[in-house]
DNA sequence: ATTGGCAGTCCAGTGCAACGAGTGCCAGAC
DNA sequence: GTCTGGCACTCGTTGCACTGGACTGCCAAT
């Protein structure tokens, strides 16, 4: 069980091994930081915080550094976020304002939070693509199991499976697919496919109780195929500094570049990251789904765009960072960009 | 003195190089190449090569490796170039063919040729800047000086010195320089930028041959000062790549990240590039003006655009890469390229 | 619960010797 | 003149043993 204290230690342990990179030992801990007790008290709570996993130790007789579960117990209870100073938020605005099109301020922004934590930094163009839906096709593939299919003009097919609602005893016969099938080719078909969630809502008010259910697991499909599909684009910046922590990367920086190029990869990752209540949200090493970013850790934050949509911003290093700091400075940067974004 | 064979041997040492990444030594020369003398002989002819300054050995008593000088000499007048292989050139049509607009044909190109040469690889966007001239003032400096000064709506302004032709000895009164503001800007105030050099062009279609040549090296520095206003993006690709040959990079290839990440200093460097009659342009490791590509070589290609203007396309990789391929790639796209957009 | 002390562990650095790849040079052969 | 075989020499690399230092874990005492 781990101690009040060895919270503190905790803490410790993580601003101090982010400070110097080197394994913390518990007469460091005496010595810089005034716990008021010896180094061998320390030790204990050290190995309690072993014992939970929040720590580990290079070898034998060294000292430790936090595991992932460490830094996830950090972020979550025990960093505080230090506003950024008043220059930095100055030099966000000045830098940001001259941008000339969306493009630009976007590319700009990228530049300026890789500077601001020195990481990578990404941000994602949303680009909205232009095509029409064509037909859309209902097949049963069993009593729970129905399969759409997305037609569009440009002659691309997508499908999907969806599990029907189990309480639904009411089988979807032949009869009434088609009906739902003639009704839901009723609503779409012309439509710009980024317009086809809003115009299945409002078809769903026309629906009895029942079928709506059916027709929100379809519309979520079709959602999902619709968000595969986007062209978003990544703007990158600050690879360099990938170069700069290359210590942190036991292997090589190799995977994590390689991650970072596969666009489309990233831009799923980016977009399944779900904003916490701070407007960030954290994944750390290996809680990644990406084994080449298994030392690394990404802070999202969402930006409302022109359009009004939230698209991503975010950076990304080794999971040895200073949260604090990044947290402060993707939000202060997604925020000043939505408020840039939304003036215009 | 090189003699002949010395260029074989050179050749060899290259190719050796190249694909082993070990300094080669005369026996290996003698057991992987028939040149039908023996190791003693090819030492002398190393010996040769390393007076030239075309070879050098990392220590005493190791193999040698190419120098820069060796690597020029190589792609000069040793290095013939492979043609690409059907599926190759397949792969390339098929690939960008499936591109929606400029934008993403271009960052399909990109992918495409990092993946071709396992090099990072570099395309220029262009991106014509949309001001208009609003006034341009001439002042004297000296009698062989003269100041041109560009403003812009955007309330940009930019000045620049113009050393007059030695040759013309009627000096510039203030009376004729009136005439000339005045004839300059009739011709050019309220055009965009980029139809400054034609105007200019047909301006001096009018005058007389003495002022003319005035006209023209005050045309050559407006043309100056717009393309280096030129807001032209670059798009990157196969970081990775670089990670890869790490080991070309004694240092790091942290100065190489941050080098490529200065795009404005990268577009500089490539739009000043010159194609020899390959329709290429090799810049080989010192010979490059930034220090942190000094392990670094560039082949840059152009590419003309939908605008008709050509913009550069190309690889940055070590030294110590395939010159044969990445020219023969670097080619071939480029041309590919220049098709697919010209038929648009 | 906390502390001082002590034995044990492991890494990093150092010095040394043996090894091997490759050169430079020279005297002799073609 | 050009080429060749041979030989001494130079260095980088590898393996090994050894040492110093930085920690930890545990225990008995407070």
């Amino acid at each position: 069980m781990v101690s009040e204290r060895g919270l503190d230690v905790l803490r410790a342990i993580v601003q101090d091994y982010v400070a110097s990179r080197e394994p913390v030992g518990s007469k460091t801990i005496v010595d810089r930081y005034s716990f008021g007790v010896s180094a061998a008290t320390i030790r204990n709570d050290m190995a309690a915080l072993e014992e939970d996993g929040l720590i580990a130790a290079p070898h034998t007789s060294s000292g430790r550094i936090p595991t992932d579960k460490g830094y996830r117990m950090f972020v979550d209870h025990l960093a505080e976020v230090r506003a950024l100073s008043t220059a930095q938020r100055l030099a966000i605005r000045t830098f940001l304002e001259e941008g000339a099109d969306l493009e630009d301020v976007l590319a700009r922004t990228v530049r300026m939070l890789s500077q601001l934590t020195n990481q990578v930094a990404l941000v994602q163009v949303p680009v909205v693509p232009r095509s029409y839906v064509r037909h859309i096709e209902l097949v049963v593939l069993s009593a729970s199991r129905l399969l759409v299919v997305l037609i569009t003009d440009a002659g691309r097919v997508d499908q999907r499976v969806v599990e029907l609602p189990q309480s639904d005893h009411e089988h979807l016969d032949e009869l009434e697919l088609g009906e739902l099938r003639a009704r839901i080719n009723g609503a779409l078909v012309g439509r710009l496919i980024v317009d086809v969630a809003p115009a299945l809502t409002a078809l769903a008010e026309e629906l009895s109780p029942t079928r709506r259910a059916v027709l929100e697991r379809i519309g979520a499909a079709l959602a999902a195929t619709v968000d595969d599909r986007r062209q978003d684009r990544l703007l990158l910046a600050g690879t360099a500094n990938l170069a700069r922590t290359e210590r942190d990367f036991p292997g090589s920086i190799l995977p994590v570049l390689e991650a970072i190029e596969e666009q489309v990869v990233m831009l799923r990752l980016f977009r399944e990251m779900e904003l916490d209540d701070r407007g960030v949200s954290i994944s750390i090493g290996r809680e990644n789904p990406l084994i080449g970013l298994a030392e690394t850790s990404i802070l999202a934050g969402g930006y409302r765009s022109s359009a009004g949509e939230v698209a991503r911003i975010g950076v990304l290093g080794p999971t040895r960072m200073d949260y604090s700091q990044n947290i402060a400075a993707v939000r202060a940067v997604a925020r000043y960009l939505s408020k840039l974004l939304g003036e215009e």
